[in-house]
DNA sequence: CTTGTAGGTGCAAATGATTGCAAGTAGGAT
DNA sequence: ATCCTACTTGCAATCATTTGCACCTACAAG
């Protein structure tokens, strides 16, 4: 069975209709490694699927996200960009809000967060991917000194 | 001193330059407590401004954010909200991907991780205000179903 | 106080993203 | 296989946000 194939089934098996676009679409986003913007998306999947609108590819993204099958990250710029949610390789994003460099760490001490979180709020956390915002290391000597890019 | 006052202050202090349109958008997000979109900022702040344009609020708000003085709160559905980051009142937000509800927690756990990340990464976490994505206690339940919104 | 200028603002255009609606269709039922 | 309908899609309109540019001004220097 083919990644395709694969991912359709799962979605199929969260209980989301299987139409050709989302298909299209859910494989773009897991042949296309790291994070893209919709434009990215929607230039490669309607390379395979001609007349496909970009309307539908934000839909689908959504539902994506909502399902669990892709993750959105956004930086300072609000620049938002989705990637497959891959479960083998959980990783952190670190954002420095002043210059948007992105840091990608290994997740740790997140498990004991999780557990803390699930039992205390019921809340089951997204922790294969996380972003989180803050100062970088170049950064932050600057915001010592008051020098933060005005 | 006035609360607006202090507030210019603390902006001047960190290199930046406080015009009128500043002092106003600064204090209308520090007494408009909890979270709000541009559009409430903007007109809330023109009443004291009149003239004040919505391109110089999204301006000034991402100004304050990148000088730490203003979180942004994103949610799936992608609204984009602002509120004066509040040192006295950490907290954080867990956000469920599904409905959107959103719950929030006081800060459990994060001096650590925080620690970690300074020490391993370099990287000074805003952990004043963080938040989170996952799933609730009841759209959790409704994923094991496979029920989760279409 | 005046002057000069780097940075900020208002405006309108451009771009990114969402939404209402009519037509199309995935998939369940028979 | 056919039929039906709840949901999806394409389209264009609308809304949210950003950006280029001319003009304005906060603030440093004198």
């Amino acid at each position: 069975m083919s990644c395709g194939a694969r991912l359709a089934n799962e979605l199929r098996q969260k209980g989301y209709r299987v139409t050709p676009q989302r298909a299209v679409i859910l494989e773009t986003v897991a042949h296309m490694h790291g994070h893209h913007s919709v434009q990215e998306v929607f230039t490669k999947a309607e390379q395979s699927l001609p007349g496909l609108n970009v309307a539908t590819v934000y839909r689908t993204l959504d539902m994506l996200h909502r399902a669990g099958m892709v993750e959105i990250l956004s930086t300072t710029a609000n620049i938002t960009c989705f990637s497959l949610r891959d479960p083998e390789h959980p990783h952190y994003h670190l954002i420095c809000r002043n210059c948007d460099a992105m840091q990608e760490i290994e997740p740790v001490l997140f498990n004991e967060l999780a557990d803390t979180l699930k039992k205390k709020h019921g809340f089951s956390l997204d922790h294969r991917h996380l972003t989180f915002s803050g100062l970088c290391k170049h950064c932050q000597s600057d915001a010592a000194k008051g020098n933060l890019t005005p």
